[in-house]
DNA sequence: CATCTTTTGAGAGTTACTCTCACTTGAGAG
DNA sequence: CTCTCAAGTGAGAGTAACTCTCAAAAGATG
């Protein structure tokens, strides 16, 4: 659910946004090569870190796994942390708030959007999401950047805020309507790392929205 | 505003908390020596800061401003994000919201502490404290460390509200408060960030923490 | 003054990156 | 099918933030 946009320029333009690993397009067989890299590169460091922990996996270590120079590693993802960290969910998100009616309460269209988003993960047994929640919750070096202004959800939401109802400036109010979410996707991780569960996860962040609701202004 | 429990453990236990710097105690020739050595560093730290940014100042250069060999920075912060991010109104900050009567709601406390806080920093011209939000709000490294859940307001706070009143468990609804705090402070550097400003700072802050009084249920 | 403890400096080592350059390999043209 | 061009890769050197160990220096204490 957060789609850095990186603290350094990235070295190459790394993907659009990539529906890539969930929309079957026509692709050239460099981009079905370049793919194929970067879900080893992820599915390798993942193992590693199951087996060993976050800190104890060097990124050489992921590299020699996907078979790959450690250079390369660097140029599909311009840290370790984005390896957790990039997803190919916030196009889905943007794209279903924007589905959205536009004279609907911002928070109203969130919170259908996450917990329907939430509902998707929870049913497909898929677990490798699921593991990304925990390591993002526990460990400090990605929790930080993940709750970074620059790198969380906070600023795609703020976008389709503005660009939404043509909200000009983002005044005050608009920023802390966007922070409040993105305190709420916190807990939302933090409660997911603590627990271990997700069969009532969706109730509560339901819940959580519902008490925001108030705030919205929008 | 943030005393990062560091990440890694702490080297040495380097200083308590450290009014050390406001008040004004016996201390033996050791401990004087040791605070000239934590002045020194950071003085210097943030003069290159000044004349060269962030990046561009290493812990060598630091250290040799100093005059002290490079290892022993980091026997004085852990991380050159600690640098700027350890201060000393931490306690003054706990101090005053412990001394706010027990039953009054805890979003009412916390404004009226952040409020008065941010009234004290105005009026002494001090400069310091400025420029160190300042520079955590536009450093995204920074930003990012002092946003850690790990190292952020909102678990001093945390703290003071299970220990305040007897809350027993963090619930959900507990930790959506602190995260709504933690999202209103960030909201307030961001703006220091911004504007540059500061007269109408203690109103925004006011302003919005009215705001979210709403949610508050303690 | 002598001893004990804390603090420091020196130096070597690790890891996450960055940069450059030469090599390989897919894409598209003829 | 091949030639050319551009994109992608590997090797290797370099930097900076740390970490660890060990011995020397210096304050505290009797």
């Amino acid at each position: 659910m957060s789609t850095p946009r990186s603290a350094r320029p990235r070295p190459s333009d790394a993907s659009p946004g990539s529906l890539e690993e969930l929309v079957e397009a026509p692709m050239s067989l460099r981009e079905r090569k370049k793919l194929k890299t970067r879900q080893a590169l992820r599915r390798e460091a993942f193992r590693l870190f199951a087996e060993q922990g976050w800190e104890a996996t060097t990124v050489d270590q992921i590299a020699a796994a996907a078979e790959v120079s450690p250079a390369t590693f660097f140029r599909y993802f311009p840290t370790k942390e984005d390896l957790v960290l990039t997803d190919e969910y916030d196009p889905l998100m943007a794209a279903a708030i924007r589905a959205r009616p536009a004279d609907e309460p911002f928070l109203t269209s969130a919170r259908e959007v996450l917990v329907e988003l939430v509902r998707r993960i929870a049913e497909q047994e898929r677990t490798e999401l699921y593991e990304r929640m925990r390591l993002t919750a526990s460990v400090p070096a990605l929790r930080a950047r993940m709750l970074d202004g620059t790198n969380q959800p906070t600023g795609m939401l703020l976008d389709l805020l503005t660009e939404r109802a043509g909200l000009d400036a983002p005044t005050l109010e608009l920023r802390i309507t966007a922070a409040v979410v993105s305190a709420t996707l916190t807990e939302t991780s933090l409660y997911w790392a603590d627990r271990g569960g997700r069969d009532d996860l969706a109730d509560l962040l339901d819940r959580a929205l519902r008490h925001l609701q108030e705030l919205d202004r929008n």
